[in-house]
DNA sequence: CTTGACCTATGATCTAGATCTAAGGTTTAT
DNA sequence: ATAAACCTTAGATCTAGATCATAGGTCAAG
């Protein structure tokens, strides 16, 4: 059992951080001392590092909230609705994935460039990385 | 050339995020009409779809700021500092591409155990999904 | 039994990012 | 030449997320 403090420690976040996640319904703590504290089990710091994680690749709380919500239960016939909003979930991650996908190619390409190659660009930006690799992608270039 | 509106509109934003933009050196119109009316070029659009993807993929405007500032210049000296810059942001989109494919991995886990196959889990959430494939990372199951 | 480090609750403050308000100038169409 | 639809500026407001401030209860050590 950990107290508020303990745990916020052991995850590197301020307490009330742990009281505002509280109060929005993220994370509750499993029980609470005689004296009112909050004790917070070994489940109870696993659910926390899954928010830190999933806030840490741009879901928001609200998002986080949703996710954690999800209980795969056969015996549970609102399985459509989870499953409606997992692939959401994923549709999402992936949309995301592609995009970083996108991004790394760019920097990789620049870091090359820079410093590297003796004979590669003279004069290189993340625009023109990223472009190079996205023209089959939106834009039409109507130059003539 | 666009005017402000017909940018905002191209690019579904809104009028004052664009002068939030300009005001916070992300994108400045690259001239001005007769009259004070902000002019976009083409160019200048294509900043605008890359801060907007950057944002999406969780850059924050500051972020945003300094991979725009990239100029890989082989007449530069400053050559060593851009790539400590751009290994940097790379460093940090491959954390990011990490920890979402772990994402993926439990989402589509999720996905399938869901209406999908007759037997699969009986009870299943995103943690659990998670956990399964996350063993070697951090926590020590000591049940027995 | 009191000091200091912790905890409680409520409500205010801060930041980033975006949008809105107010007071007025510009352009286009009638 | 005037209404509608744009544009300008400066500054206020809003949201999400987090942290701080205040006033007080709890607890271990001296």
């Amino acid at each position: 059992m950990y107290r508020i403090g303990e745990l916020a420690k052991a995850c590197d976040i301020n307490n009330d951080t742990l009281r505002f996640y509280e109060k929005n319904a993220l994370l509750s703590p499993s029980s609470r001392s005689e004296s009112g504290y909050r004790l917070y089990t070994e489940k109870d710091k696993e659910i926390l590092q899954f928010i830190l994680r999933a806030k840490g690749v741009g879901f928001t709380l609200a998002e986080i909230r949703e996710l954690l919500s999800i209980e795969v239960n056969k015996a549970d016939n609102a399985c459509a609705d989870v499953k409606i909003l997992v692939d959401t979930k994923l549709a999402d991650v992936e949309r995301k994935l592609a995009e970083l996908t996108r991004f790394q190619t760019s920097l990789k390409r620049l870091s090359d460039a820079c410093c590297g190659g003796e004979e590669s660009a003279e004069h290189c930006t993340i625009l023109e990385a990223l472009e190079s690799n996205t023209n089959n992608v939106r834009h039409e270039h109507h130059h003539d």
